[in-house]
DNA sequence: CAGAATCCGACTGGATACTG
DNA sequence: CAGTATCCAGTCGGATTCTG
């Protein structure tokens, strides 16, 4: 890590990244809402289809895969005819939703806010 | 909306959308960086850039502009020669700073548990 | 200095069809 | 039921060049 002269420089990357690797792996799109869903308990793929509906088939195994990998879910088979699979949060991720709490909390509170602004900056860029 | 007749569908949704829409303007790669980088006060766009070195100077200029867009920096001309442009965090923005710290924490916690799971995991699916 | 504009490859993510 | 496999459009993002 080469340190410049000026002091800001390094260090914003170094202290960014951890936060940095929370938010890689749950900025997708999917990520949280999976979880969302599975904080009432151990869910099947098919509940999480029916809970999201807007998420594919393909995106809601690539984005449990990755929890999974992550160790913030667990998968379970249960070898039975119809085959049976349930997520579970692991307790890790189960902290993780004090953290989703403030920045639920933030995004209630300013939503007015960041529309509004939203729509002034587009005014004074489509007044151009 | 439609709501489903299960009474957890659609609610999974619903309450992880304010969630949802913070990280959409913080889920790109460089939002927190930026935003981390100017926590100190006002910051030009080439000491960014300095502080900053994996960013593209495009990808910068768009991450500032939907910052602004988001009413999270303000941009601020100075009509001199060579011109002199500074961005600052928005009190809206300084806020969010706490629900970062929240996640950090979780980060640096969990940070080890995290690698370890991933490795594991990893072994396992090599093993097939 | 602080961008805007353009080109282009890489990755994301949806739809669909197939399998144990 | 719980996926996997394939195709394909759209977007992200880097490199480079040009401007007030």
């Amino acid at each position: 890590m080469s340190r410049s002269n000026t002091d800001v420089s390094a260090e914003v990357e170094a202290e960014a990244c951890p936060v940095q690797e929370v938010l890689d792996r749950v900025a997708g799109k999917w990520s949280i809402l999976v979880m969302v869903a599975a904080t009432r308990g151990p869910i099947r793929f098919t509940e999480l289809e029916r809970a999201i509906p807007s998420v594919s088939r393909r995106m809601l195994t690539l984005t449990l895969r990755n929890l999974e990998r992550d160790g913030l879910m667990t998968r379970t088979v249960f070898p039975t005819v119809p085959p049976r699979v349930e997520y579970e949060l692991t307790p890790m991720a189960r902290e993780l939703r004090t953290a989703f709490l403030t920045l639920t909390e933030w995004a209630e509170h300013h939503r007015g806010a960041i529309v509004d602004a939203r729509h002034a900056y587009d005014e004074r860029v489509t007044a151009s």
